[in-house]
DNA sequence: AGATCAAATGATCTAGAGGTCAAGAAAAAG
DNA sequence: CTTTTTCTTGACCTCTAGATCATTTGATCT
C-alpha cells in the first residue's frame, strides 16, 4: 500500500488535472476528494516545493500543476513525498539481504517491487483524471461543468498486466 | 512490505524450526536474528496465545513450535500478528474502491495483492528454517551443531515466480 | 524449602504519520 | 490604503509501532 499521503496527492491531482487548467482552490479539493483541508494544504505546499504544482495566493489564486498531466507519474509523487515503497527492503526485514545474501522471499519480491515500480511509472496523473472525469460524469449524468481536458489526451485505459483476482 | 513485528516472527519461527524441536531460549533467538530481545518476547508470547508457539518456563524451558514447520506458512504469521497485509484496502486509498467503483489502480492492485497472498501462504516456516540452516552451513563451514531438520522434509526450492529483476 | 532460571506482565518511552488550529503574509480588488 | 481572498507557517495534538525496563509468576534443580 502506498502511504495515506501519496493516496492524497494523487486524488488531489487527479482533480486538478480534471480540472481544466484554471486554479483550484485547496478548500475544494479537499471537499471534493473528502481530505482534511489543513493537512492537505501541507501536502499541496510540500509538492509545490518539489516542482509539481504551482501555487498563486489572493482573489482567483488555487494550485495548476506544474507540467502536462500527461508527464507526471504515480512514481514521481512518491519520490516527491518518499514513500517507503522508494526504498528498496527486505521484505522479511532482515538486517542482510541482498542478490549475494538472500531471504526466501528475495527473488519474488524484488520482482514484485519492480512491478509495482513500473505500474508507477507508466500510471499518470492523467490517467487518474480520466477517471476522475468518467466518475463525474456517472455521478452527474453529463450535466456538469466544463469538463474539457487539455492535459490528457485520451488514456483511459490503464497499464494493467492481467492474472485477475 | 510487512510490518516489522511480522519480519520479526518470521525470522524467529525460522530459527525455531531450524533448532530441532528443542526448546529454544527467547534471548538466544534475539541475538541470534539480531532482534531486541524484550520486544521479541512480547512477540513470542503473542503467537503463543495464537496458538503458533509453546512457551515453557523455568530450567530447560524456552519455545517450540506448536505445529510442524511444514504447517505454518507465513500468511498464519500475517493473520496471527494482524499485519495490514491481510486487510483489503486501495492502493490509492480511495474512500469508495470495489469491482464496481473502480480506482485506476484496482485492477493492478488486487491483482498484485494476490500474488502476495499467494506467496504468503505457500511460502512455510520449514522453508524459512531450511534457508536459515543452509546459511549457517555457509557461515560456519559444516561446522556447527545439530542441525537435524526433524519439522522440514527438503523444501529448499522456494515457489517463486519468475520474471527477475 | 530455597535458589535459580526463563517467560509473563505492565508501565513507560520514542519517533513518525496523520491531523488540527491560529496567526501571518502575499496578491488582487475596491 | 484597506479589505478580502488564499496560501504559508509554526505550534500543537493524537495514535500507533517499535522498543525498554522492572517486577512478577511459574518451573526446575539441589
Amino acid at each position: 500500500m502506498l502511504s495515506q499521503g501519496v493516496g492524497y496527492a494523487i486524488q488531489a491531482l487527479g482533480h486538478i488535472a480534471a480540472s481544466g487548467g484554471k486554479p483550484v482552490l485547496v478548500k475544494e479539493i479537499a471537499e471534493a476528494a473528502d481530505i482534511p483541508g489543513p493537512y492537505l494544504a501541507k501536502i499541496v505546499h510540500a509538492l509545490a516545493k518539489r516542482g509539481l504544482l504551482i501555487t498563486q495566493r489572493g482573489v482567483g489564486g488555487g494550485v495548476t500543476l506544474a507540467r502536462p498531466a500527461t508527464s507526471i507519474s504515480l512514481l514521481d509523487l512518491c519520490e516527491a513525498m518518499d514513500d517507503p515503497v522508494i526504498q528498496p527492503k527486505c521484505m522479511l526485514g532482515t538486517a542482510v539481504c541482498s542478490d549475494e545474501r538472500a531471504c526466501p522471499a528475495h527473488k519474488f519480491w524484488t520482482s514484485h517491487r519492480n512491478r509495482i515500480l513500473d505500474f508507477l511509472k507508466q500510471t499518470l496523473v492523467a490517467d487518474v483524471a480520466a477517471f476522475e472525469t468518467k466518475r463525474r460524469w456517472r455521478i452527474s449524468g453529463a450535466a456538469s461543468g466544463s469538463i474539457d481536458q487539455n492535459t490528457s489526451p485520451a488514456p483511459v485505459q490503464l497499464p494493467i498486466i492481467p492474472g485477475g483476482m
